[in-house]
DNA sequence: ATATTTGCAAAGAGTTTGCATCATA
DNA sequence: TATGATGCAAACTCTTTGCAAATAT
Protein backbone atom coordinates (compact mmCIF):
# COMPACT_ATOMS: atom_id res chain seq x y z
CA UNK A 1 0.00 0.00 0.00
CA UNK A 2 1.10 3.58 -0.97
CA UNK A 3 2.01 5.66 1.89
CA UNK A 4 -0.28 8.24 0.84
CA UNK A 5 -3.30 5.54 1.43
CA UNK A 6 -2.01 4.08 4.10
CA UNK A 7 -2.24 7.34 5.77
CA UNK A 8 -5.33 7.88 4.83
CA UNK A 9 -5.91 4.35 6.06
CA UNK A 10 -4.72 5.29 9.69
CA UNK A 11 -6.94 8.28 9.94
CA UNK A 12 -9.85 6.42 9.08
CA UNK A 13 -9.09 3.79 12.07
CA UNK A 14 -8.02 6.71 14.89
CA UNK A 15 -11.52 8.17 13.50
CA UNK A 16 -12.69 4.82 14.54
CA UNK A 17 -11.43 4.43 17.51
CA UNK A 18 -11.97 8.31 19.00
CA UNK A 19 -15.68 7.63 17.87
CA UNK A 20 -16.24 4.72 19.53
CA UNK A 21 -14.13 5.75 22.83
CA UNK A 22 -16.23 9.25 22.50
CA UNK A 23 -12.77 11.13 22.73
CA UNK A 24 -12.45 14.37 20.72
CA UNK A 25 -10.92 14.23 17.03
CA UNK A 26 -8.65 17.11 17.39
CA UNK A 27 -6.23 18.04 14.76
CA UNK A 28 -3.21 17.46 17.30
CA UNK A 29 -4.06 13.47 17.45
CA UNK A 30 -4.22 13.77 13.30
CA UNK A 31 -1.73 15.60 12.46
CA UNK A 32 0.71 13.58 15.47
CA UNK A 33 -0.52 10.62 13.58
CA UNK A 34 0.28 11.89 10.12
CA UNK A 35 3.81 13.11 11.19
CA UNK A 36 4.35 9.59 12.17
CA UNK A 37 3.26 7.43 9.76
CA UNK A 38 5.93 9.66 7.39
CA UNK A 39 8.86 8.72 9.40
CA UNK A 40 10.65 5.53 9.02
CA UNK A 41 11.91 3.68 12.34
CA UNK A 42 11.94 3.98 15.22
CA UNK A 43 11.54 7.73 17.45
CA UNK A 44 11.24 8.88 20.55
CA UNK A 45 8.80 11.41 22.27
CA UNK A 46 11.47 14.23 21.62
CA UNK A 47 12.27 13.90 18.15
CA UNK A 48 8.34 13.90 17.35
CA UNK A 49 7.99 16.55 18.86
CA UNK A 50 10.82 18.34 17.09
CA UNK A 51 9.45 17.10 13.95
CA UNK A 52 6.37 18.73 14.71
CA UNK A 53 7.77 22.16 15.46
CA UNK A 54 10.15 21.82 11.86
CA UNK A 55 6.77 20.93 10.34
CA UNK A 56 5.09 24.35 12.14
CA UNK A 57 2.61 22.51 13.68
CA UNK A 58 3.23 23.65 17.08
CA UNK A 59 1.97 21.06 19.99
CA UNK A 60 3.10 20.98 23.67
CA UNK A 61 5.07 17.71 25.48
CA UNK A 62 2.10 16.98 27.18
CA UNK A 63 -0.13 17.07 23.83
CA UNK A 64 2.78 14.20 22.23
CA UNK A 65 2.60 11.85 25.11
CA UNK A 66 -1.21 12.07 25.10
CA UNK A 67 -1.49 11.02 21.73
CA UNK A 68 1.39 8.72 21.88
CA UNK A 69 -0.75 6.83 24.98
CA UNK A 70 -3.89 7.11 22.98
CA UNK A 71 -2.11 5.86 19.50
CA UNK A 72 -0.94 2.89 21.49
CA UNK A 73 -4.03 2.03 22.70
CA UNK A 74 -5.71 1.87 19.22
CA UNK A 75 -2.63 -0.42 18.50
CA UNK A 76 -1.63 2.18 16.13
CA UNK A 77 2.05 2.29 17.06
CA UNK A 78 4.28 0.19 19.20
CA UNK A 79 6.29 1.50 22.46
CA UNK A 80 9.85 -0.24 22.96
CA UNK A 81 12.34 -0.28 25.99
CA UNK A 82 15.32 -1.48 24.37
CA UNK A 83 17.36 -0.88 26.95
CA UNK A 84 18.25 2.49 28.84
CA UNK A 85 15.54 4.85 29.87
CA UNK A 86 14.34 6.00 26.65
CA UNK A 87 11.14 4.63 25.06
CA UNK A 88 11.21 4.33 21.57
CA UNK A 89 7.94 4.13 19.34
CA UNK A 90 7.14 3.01 15.37
CA UNK A 91 4.31 3.05 13.43
CA UNK A 92 2.38 -0.50 12.91
CA UNK A 93 -0.21 -0.63 10.63
CA UNK A 94 0.11 -3.15 8.41
CA UNK A 95 3.99 -4.31 9.44
CA UNK A 96 4.12 -7.80 10.91
CA UNK A 97 4.89 -8.06 14.19
CA UNK A 98 8.66 -7.89 14.30
CA UNK A 99 11.48 -8.56 16.64
CA UNK A 100 14.67 -6.81 17.06
CA UNK A 101 19.04 -6.61 16.30
CA UNK A 102 20.29 -3.86 18.54
CA UNK A 103 23.99 -3.15 17.99
CA UNK A 104 26.04 -2.23 21.07
CA UNK A 105 28.42 -0.72 19.61
CA UNK A 106 26.94 1.88 16.68
CA UNK A 107 23.15 1.56 18.07
CA UNK A 108 21.76 0.51 14.77
CA UNK A 109 18.12 -1.64 15.08
CA UNK A 110 17.50 -3.99 12.64
CA UNK A 111 14.26 -5.96 12.16
CA UNK A 112 13.44 -9.82 11.72
CA UNK A 113 10.44 -11.76 11.92
CA UNK A 114 11.11 -15.55 12.57
CA UNK A 115 7.77 -17.77 12.61
CA UNK A 116 9.25 -19.91 15.88
CA UNK A 117 8.38 -16.86 17.58
CA UNK A 118 4.89 -17.90 17.48
CA UNK A 119 5.37 -21.44 17.95
CA UNK A 120 7.47 -20.62 21.48
CA UNK A 121 4.65 -18.58 22.20
CA UNK A 122 1.64 -20.93 21.51
CA UNK A 123 3.53 -23.42 23.17
CA UNK A 124 3.99 -20.45 26.24
CA UNK A 125 0.34 -19.52 26.40
CA UNK A 126 -0.76 -23.57 26.59
CA UNK A 127 1.86 -24.63 29.53
CA UNK A 128 0.91 -21.73 31.71
CA UNK A 129 -2.22 -21.03 30.74
CA UNK A 130 -1.08 -17.40 29.90
CA UNK A 131 -3.18 -15.38 27.21
CA UNK A 132 -0.55 -13.45 25.97
CA UNK A 133 -1.23 -10.68 23.84
CA UNK A 134 2.04 -9.33 23.24
CA UNK A 135 5.82 -10.12 22.62
CA UNK A 136 8.86 -8.48 22.76
CA UNK A 137 12.02 -10.48 21.10
CA UNK A 138 15.51 -8.81 21.37
CA UNK A 139 18.92 -9.86 20.52
CA UNK A 140 21.51 -7.83 21.44
CA UNK A 141 25.97 -7.96 19.75
CA UNK A 142 27.39 -6.57 17.39
CA UNK A 143 26.14 -5.75 13.91
CA UNK A 144 28.16 -6.80 10.40
CA UNK A 145 30.25 -3.59 10.45
CA UNK A 146 34.02 -4.38 11.04
CA UNK A 147 34.56 -1.70 13.33
CA UNK A 148 31.49 -2.86 15.74
CA UNK A 149 32.88 -6.53 16.09
CA UNK A 150 36.42 -5.57 16.34
CA UNK A 151 35.57 -3.13 19.49
CA UNK A 152 34.90 -4.97 22.76
CA UNK A 153 32.25 -2.84 24.70
CA UNK A 154 29.68 -4.70 25.62
CA UNK A 155 25.38 -3.71 26.00
CA UNK B 1 24.66 -25.57 45.04
CA UNK B 2 23.33 -24.23 48.43
CA UNK B 3 22.90 -20.52 48.89
CA UNK B 4 26.07 -20.10 51.27
CA UNK B 5 28.54 -21.69 48.89
CA UNK B 6 27.10 -20.01 45.80
CA UNK B 7 27.38 -16.57 47.90
CA UNK B 8 31.19 -17.56 48.21
CA UNK B 9 31.59 -18.52 44.75
CA UNK B 10 30.24 -15.24 43.49
CA UNK B 11 32.60 -13.26 45.67
CA UNK B 12 35.30 -15.19 44.28
CA UNK B 13 34.20 -14.37 41.07
CA UNK B 14 34.11 -10.66 42.20
CA UNK B 15 37.39 -10.79 43.42
CA UNK B 16 38.83 -11.92 40.25
CA UNK B 17 37.32 -9.64 38.33
CA UNK B 18 38.45 -6.50 40.37
CA UNK B 19 42.03 -7.87 40.62
CA UNK B 20 42.25 -8.17 36.57
CA UNK B 21 40.70 -4.93 35.97
CA UNK B 22 42.43 -3.13 38.76
CA UNK B 23 39.51 -1.91 40.84
CA UNK B 24 39.32 -1.97 44.68
CA UNK B 25 37.81 -4.81 46.59
CA UNK B 26 35.71 -2.20 48.65
CA UNK B 27 33.71 -3.43 51.45
CA UNK B 28 30.86 -2.34 49.84
CA UNK B 29 30.80 -3.95 46.57
CA UNK B 30 30.47 -7.49 48.35
CA UNK B 31 27.98 -6.88 51.25
CA UNK B 32 25.76 -5.39 47.85
CA UNK B 33 27.12 -8.05 46.21
CA UNK B 34 26.39 -10.44 49.07
CA UNK B 35 22.73 -8.87 49.39
CA UNK B 36 21.51 -9.44 46.22
CA UNK B 37 22.59 -13.41 45.85
CA UNK B 38 20.11 -13.35 48.94
CA UNK B 39 17.22 -12.00 47.35
CA UNK B 40 14.84 -14.01 45.33
CA UNK B 41 13.73 -12.65 41.98
CA UNK B 42 13.70 -9.32 40.58
CA UNK B 43 14.79 -5.83 42.25
CA UNK B 44 15.09 -2.17 41.18
CA UNK B 45 17.98 0.00 42.50
CA UNK B 46 15.66 1.36 45.40
CA UNK B 47 14.57 -1.83 46.60
CA UNK B 48 18.64 -2.45 47.00
CA UNK B 49 19.29 0.79 49.04
CA UNK B 50 16.55 0.30 50.95
CA UNK B 51 17.57 -3.71 51.54
CA UNK B 52 21.01 -2.59 52.52
CA UNK B 53 19.97 0.26 55.28
CA UNK B 54 17.33 -2.75 56.64
CA UNK B 55 20.62 -4.36 57.64
CA UNK B 56 22.69 -1.79 59.01
CA UNK B 57 25.02 -1.18 55.98
CA UNK B 58 24.66 1.77 54.60
CA UNK B 59 25.81 2.97 51.03
CA UNK B 60 24.25 5.47 48.94
CA UNK B 61 22.75 5.66 46.44
CA UNK B 62 25.70 6.79 43.89
CA UNK B 63 27.31 3.62 45.46
CA UNK B 64 24.75 1.04 44.76
CA UNK B 65 24.52 2.39 41.31
CA UNK B 66 28.31 1.93 41.12
CA UNK B 67 28.13 -0.72 42.16
CA UNK B 68 25.29 -2.24 39.75
CA UNK B 69 27.25 -1.39 36.53
CA UNK B 70 30.60 -3.01 37.79
CA UNK B 71 28.50 -6.33 38.46
CA UNK B 72 26.78 -5.79 35.25
CA UNK B 73 30.10 -5.71 33.70
CA UNK B 74 31.42 -8.90 35.09
CA UNK B 75 27.59 -10.56 34.58
CA UNK B 76 27.07 -11.26 38.31
CA UNK B 77 23.79 -9.59 37.47
CA UNK B 78 21.23 -9.22 34.33
CA UNK B 79 19.14 -6.00 33.74
CA UNK B 80 15.92 -6.40 32.42
CA UNK B 81 13.19 -3.61 31.20
CA UNK B 82 10.39 -4.87 31.35
CA UNK B 83 8.59 -1.59 29.93
CA UNK B 84 7.80 1.21 31.80
CA UNK B 85 10.95 3.48 32.86
CA UNK B 86 12.09 1.50 35.74
CA UNK B 87 15.68 -1.32 35.38
CA UNK B 88 14.69 -4.27 37.17
CA UNK B 89 18.15 -6.49 37.97
CA UNK B 90 18.53 -10.40 39.35
CA UNK B 91 21.56 -12.27 40.32
CA UNK B 92 23.07 -14.16 37.18
CA UNK B 93 25.18 -16.92 38.36
CA UNK B 94 24.35 -20.41 38.16
CA UNK B 95 21.10 -19.07 36.42
CA UNK B 96 20.84 -20.00 32.88
CA UNK B 97 19.55 -17.95 30.39
CA UNK B 98 15.43 -17.27 30.78
CA UNK B 99 12.63 -15.69 29.13
CA UNK B 100 9.82 -13.82 31.25
CA UNK B 101 5.96 -13.72 30.98
CA UNK B 102 4.79 -10.54 32.33
CA UNK B 103 1.20 -10.40 33.91
CA UNK B 104 -0.68 -6.88 32.48
CA UNK B 105 -2.91 -7.03 35.50
CA UNK B 106 -0.89 -8.14 38.34
CA UNK B 107 2.25 -8.01 36.87
CA UNK B 108 3.57 -10.78 38.31
CA UNK B 109 7.22 -12.37 36.76
CA UNK B 110 7.14 -15.45 35.81
CA UNK B 111 10.34 -17.40 34.09
CA UNK B 112 10.17 -19.83 31.32
CA UNK B 113 13.49 -21.29 29.15
CA UNK B 114 12.57 -22.66 25.68
CA UNK B 115 15.82 -24.19 23.43
CA UNK B 116 13.91 -22.93 20.24
CA UNK B 117 15.43 -19.47 21.29
CA UNK B 118 18.78 -20.48 20.65
CA UNK B 119 18.56 -21.97 17.37
CA UNK B 120 16.72 -18.77 16.30
CA UNK B 121 19.42 -16.81 17.54
CA UNK B 122 21.51 -19.17 15.90
CA UNK B 123 20.33 -18.87 12.96
CA UNK B 124 19.47 -14.91 12.76
CA UNK B 125 23.17 -14.88 14.17
CA UNK B 126 24.30 -16.41 10.40
CA UNK B 127 22.09 -14.99 8.67
CA UNK B 128 22.58 -11.19 9.38
CA UNK B 129 26.50 -11.79 10.44
CA UNK B 130 25.56 -10.63 13.88
CA UNK B 131 28.13 -11.62 16.92
CA UNK B 132 25.11 -12.40 19.38
CA UNK B 133 25.84 -11.69 23.07
CA UNK B 134 22.52 -11.40 24.59
CA UNK B 135 19.09 -12.02 24.32
CA UNK B 136 15.78 -10.81 26.31
CA UNK B 137 12.31 -12.27 25.40
CA UNK B 138 8.81 -11.30 27.10
CA UNK B 139 6.00 -12.35 26.45
CA UNK B 140 2.82 -10.07 28.01
CA UNK B 141 -0.61 -11.26 28.70
CA UNK B 142 -2.26 -12.44 31.16
CA UNK B 143 -1.47 -14.69 34.01
CA UNK B 144 -3.69 -17.58 35.23
CA UNK B 145 -5.40 -15.90 37.87
CA UNK B 146 -8.47 -15.82 37.10
CA UNK B 147 -9.31 -12.25 38.31
CA UNK B 148 -6.39 -11.23 35.90
CA UNK B 149 -7.66 -12.80 32.96
CA UNK B 150 -11.23 -11.27 33.13
CA UNK B 151 -10.20 -7.25 33.16
CA UNK B 152 -9.80 -6.17 29.79
CA UNK B 153 -6.46 -3.62 30.84
CA UNK B 154 -3.90 -4.21 28.24
CA UNK B 155 -0.39 -3.89 28.49
C1' DA C 1 -23.15 24.89 26.78
C1' DT C 2 -20.04 21.89 28.68
C1' DA C 3 -16.70 18.65 29.25
C1' DT C 4 -12.41 17.18 26.99
C1' DT C 5 -8.11 18.56 25.31
C1' DT C 6 -4.59 21.67 25.02
C1' DG C 7 -0.32 24.41 26.52
C1' DC C 8 2.62 25.75 29.91
C1' DA C 9 5.32 25.23 33.66
C1' DA C 10 6.11 22.85 37.67
C1' DA C 11 6.56 18.42 39.86
C1' DG C 12 8.03 13.71 39.87
C1' DA C 13 10.69 9.43 39.29
C1' DG C 14 14.84 7.27 38.28
C1' DT C 15 19.55 7.90 37.36
C1' DT C 16 23.95 10.41 36.89
C1' DT C 17 27.39 13.74 38.15
C1' DG C 18 30.61 16.97 40.81
C1' DC C 19 33.27 17.41 44.48
C1' DA C 20 35.17 16.92 49.02
C1' DT C 21 36.34 13.09 52.01
C1' DC C 22 37.73 8.45 52.83
C1' DA C 23 40.36 4.25 52.29
C1' DT C 24 42.40 0.59 49.34
C1' DA C 25 46.61 -0.84 47.28
C1' DT D 1 50.54 8.41 49.75
C1' DA D 2 48.19 8.50 45.69
C1' DT D 3 44.45 7.18 43.07
C1' DG D 4 40.01 5.11 43.02
C1' DA D 5 35.61 4.79 45.64
C1' DT D 6 32.30 6.74 48.54
C1' DG D 7 28.51 9.98 50.28
C1' DC D 8 25.87 13.73 49.63
C1' DA D 9 23.25 16.82 47.18
C1' DA D 10 22.48 18.96 43.09
C1' DA D 11 21.73 18.26 38.23
C1' DC D 12 19.75 15.84 34.57
C1' DT D 13 16.50 13.31 31.52
C1' DC D 14 12.27 11.60 30.50
C1' DT D 15 7.55 11.64 31.73
C1' DT D 16 3.42 13.08 34.28
C1' DT D 17 0.44 16.40 36.49
C1' DG D 18 -2.28 20.72 37.76
C1' DC D 19 -4.67 24.32 36.17
C1' DA D 20 -6.38 27.96 33.23
C1' DA D 21 -7.61 28.77 28.43
C1' DA D 22 -9.15 26.88 24.14
C1' DT D 23 -12.16 23.99 21.45
C1' DA D 24 -14.89 19.80 19.81
C1' DT D 25 -19.35 18.04 20.32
Amino acid sequence: MATERKIDRVKQLLTEYLDQKELRKTPERFAILEEIYQKEGHFDADALYIAMRNRNFRVSKATIYNTLEVLLDCQLIKRHQFGENLALYEKSYGFKQHDHLICADCNKIMEFCDPRVHIIQQMIEGFYNFKITDHSLNFYGKCMNKGCQEKDNVR
